[in-house]
DNA sequence: CGGTCCATGTAAGATGTTACATGATTGG
DNA sequence: CCAATCATGTAACATCTTACATGGACCG
């Protein structure tokens, strides 16, 4: 019944106490690099979670106005994350605006084009710099598959891989467009 | 005002007359390799646009019970597709359910764990080999980036670098895991 | 004293999925 | 004769985004 949204905040958790809050941040860095959720989605998420005792939650005085709530996973919760990961992902519904526009390129002003498709390799050069600093920040991760940090390193390492590939393909494509 | 569903019945109307029907065929394949839908959506979306007046259609008497809708692109419809083929995508929330899992494989027991990964690589190994033979046969869509054959030719290249990328990458994940 | 961060929530709307509804033709 | 294909549409539901709402602490 669990959402993937709702593993993706058990996946958090599992690591460690965490606020709404604190987890809104983390599904825009750095799990937002594979799921991405608004805060207004995680509270609800959070309570459902909380209906099915998958988690659990501490009430201590913030520094705002309202108190924090800390969420942990409970011993059901670790259990459900267990086996969820294990299981064979559903195929999810591709959706890519870049491909989408590259597959009616022919009909397009091949200078805008490229302009376009010029920009946006500069893009995955900067993100394929960022997620090389992370990657090698958690390089020592590699031999300890049974830590936190490896799930870190083995995402990271696919976020190289597909910008490195993403940028190869759109040198492809500027060397096939004229001018 | 036009949805991306929008820019991908238009782009599949841009290379002939189709019917709803039609459409949602292809929006299992090919476009359905980067965008899907379901017709339900298609039917509401194509009445969308013909308010629009991005599309138009013809009643032609069909082998079924009810008539056919064949559909085309208008003039209007063809340059809104055009200007938008060149516009900056919008970097689109990312969802990735084989890396969720990945992001917390080091809590799971890694034999499940292998059998998992490599179920998946053999998933992607197969597709991969679809991928190659379309681009194959496509190949002679190299040198004319202005006829839809190059939209063709140019995402199925996407497909196969992403495919490949992902198998070294699960590869490298089955290196790091024991047993 | 104005903006950003912390912190949690609700509501309205868009988007997308699943199910319901109908019915003729063709191939095994 | 049964299943699949052709062919179009509506309705209910789930999911996700955007906007609304509140308000203290801290920095410049």
């Amino acid at each position: 019944m669990t959402s993937s949204l709702g593993y993706a905040i058990l996946g958090l958790l599992a690591r460690g106490p965490l606020t709404g809050y604190d987890l809104a941040q983390r599904l825009r860095t750095p799990v937002g690099y594979f799921w991405t959720a608004r805060h207004s989605q995680i509270y609800t998420e959070l309570a459902r979670l909380e209906k099915d005792r998958l988690v659990r939650h501490a009430v201590v005085p913030g520094p705002g106005p309202r108190d924090n709530k800390r969420y942990t996973v409970t011993a059901r919760g670790r259990r459900s994350l267990r086996d969820w990961v294990v299981t064979p992902p559903a195929s999810a519904p591709p959706k890519n605006e870049l491909l989408l526009r590259v597959y009616s390129v022919w009909l397009a002003d091949p200078r805008q084009a490229r302009e376009m498709l010029v920009a946006e390799q500069a893009k995955h050069l900067d993100t394929l710099g960022a997620f090389e600093q992370i990657a090698a920040r958690n390089a020592d991760a590699e031999g300890h598959p049974d830590e936190p940090s490896f799930g870190d390193l083995a995402t990271v390492q696919a976020g190289v891989g597909y910008e490195r590939f993403t940028i190869a393909w759109l040198g492809w494509l500027l060397d096939h467009l004229p001018e």
